[in-house]
DNA sequence: AGCATGAGGTGATCAAAATG
DNA sequence: CATTTTGATCACCTCATGCT
């Protein structure tokens, strides 16, 4: 199902549904870095009327919501051109599920998916609708290996190295990654066929969109490889314990708000990400961490490091793009601004 | 729960290309 | 030319998923 095939069906839906009506839609070209609006298009009933841009998804995650709301706020702000008519953002999508649509809902982000989900609010008009099942036709997935574990693992160590990483052989990258190498070739090929990777003249590999690809690896680290990672949740007795920890000695780094901190100085870190290599029960043991269940109850998780460079200029910390990642993936709208500067002072453009 | 299935991942092995 | 290095490919393994 392609991009117009979701809002035809989408529009289609809610015609079905409520007794509003859909203007005329006109594609544009907004060719902004960070998102990209594919149509402008008018809701109508009686006399409220609402102008949209459109943004189309295919089964949105949590955390690819949460970072287009988050994108869509600034783009607004910074937005005065095309925006003084008031347009909001719609996002249609093939399938929306409950959980989405109440964070949706939540955070005022209008939206109508195919099955004839919805939220609208404007004017006199006030659409919720939710709980429709899924299109059966789980929507054509196209499985790649580039952003399966493995080949997350292998563009985090591209993305973080010095670009010229991208021309080692195979068993260069396979040893530098811990990743075999029967996976690289499929991988990479995966990277140039989505248009992140492209050859020179002289068949040198190179980066084609690396931004894009960041924000893409962000998406699929926090739903294919973090969960994996994860080795348990605990609960410190001490407020603030992590400030006379030295993470070295438990061969750890801090990731997600403690590395942030350290960053931008921006934000308090009220939960800790460590991620360690092995020395779990030494690191739980001294520093008097309980177990605990459920992320809820803790205030910090443990997990497995899965790379093996080290990161010269803070050694305490993880490298600043899974920083990054971490703030995106926890969720919390609390951590979106100080995820985007870092994204702007460590991430854009850096090389 | 137990079972079957298949996608994802692995390392050995291949032929082509590079090296000298 | 012989040798080494490279990317591609293969059979096999594992583990998550869905079904009964």
């Amino acid at each position: 199902m392609n991009e117009n095939a979701i809002l035809d069906e989408a529009l289609l839906a809610l015609k079905n549904n409520t007794d509003i009506e859909s203007g005329k839609t006109n594609a544009i070209n907004k060719n902004g870095n960070e998102l990209h609006y594919d149509f402008a298009l008018t809701l109508k009933q009686r006399d409220a009327i609402q102008h949209y841009h459109v943004l189309i998804k295919q089964r949105p995650s949590l955390v690819q919501l949460a970072l287009l709301i988050d994108n869509d706020k600034e783009d607004i702000v910074n937005d005065t051109t095309t925006r003084n008519d008031g347009a909001k953002t719609l996002l249609v999508a093939d399938y929306v599920d409950t959980k989405a649509s109440e964070f949706l809902k939540n955070h005022q982000c209008h939206f109508i998916d195919s099955v004839g989900n919805a939220y609208l609010n404007f004017g006199s008009v006030f659409v919720y609708i939710t709980g429709n099942k899924a299109p059966k036709k789980p929507a054509e997935s196209k499985p790649s290996r580039a952003f399966q574990s493995t080949g997350l693992k292998l563009i985090f160590n591209l993305l973080c190295h010095p670009d010229d990483i991208l021309n080692r052989s195979y068993r260069d990258l396979s040893e530098i990654c811990g990743v075999s190498l029967g996976s690289i070739g499929w991988i990479i090929n995966d990277l140039k066929a989505a248009g992140y990777l492209s050859l020179t003249e002289n068949d040198q590999r190179k980066w084609a969109d690396r931004n894009g690809l960041i924000q893409r690896w962000v998406v699929a680290y926090a739903e294919k490889l973090r969960p994996k990672l994860l080795l348990g949740y605990y609960k410190s007795l001490q407020r603030d314990w992590y400030k006379t920890v030295d993470p070295k000695s438990f061969s750890a780094s801090w990731g997600g708000e403690v590395a942030a901190d350290h960053l931008t100085h921006y934000l308090k870190s009220e939960f800790s990400t460590i991620y360690t290599d092995e020395s779990l029960g030494k690191l739980v043991l001294l520093n008097g961490l309980k177990e605990v269940p459920e992320k809820s109850t803790a205030n910090v998780e443990v997990l497995q490091k899965f790379w093996h460079f080290d990161n010269p200029k803070t050694p305490d910390l993880v490298p600043p793009l899974l920083v990054y990642a971490d703030l995106i993936a926890s969720g919390d709208s609390r951590n979106m601004e100080t995820a985007n500067i870092i994204y702007r002072e460590f991430l854009d453009d850096h090389h």
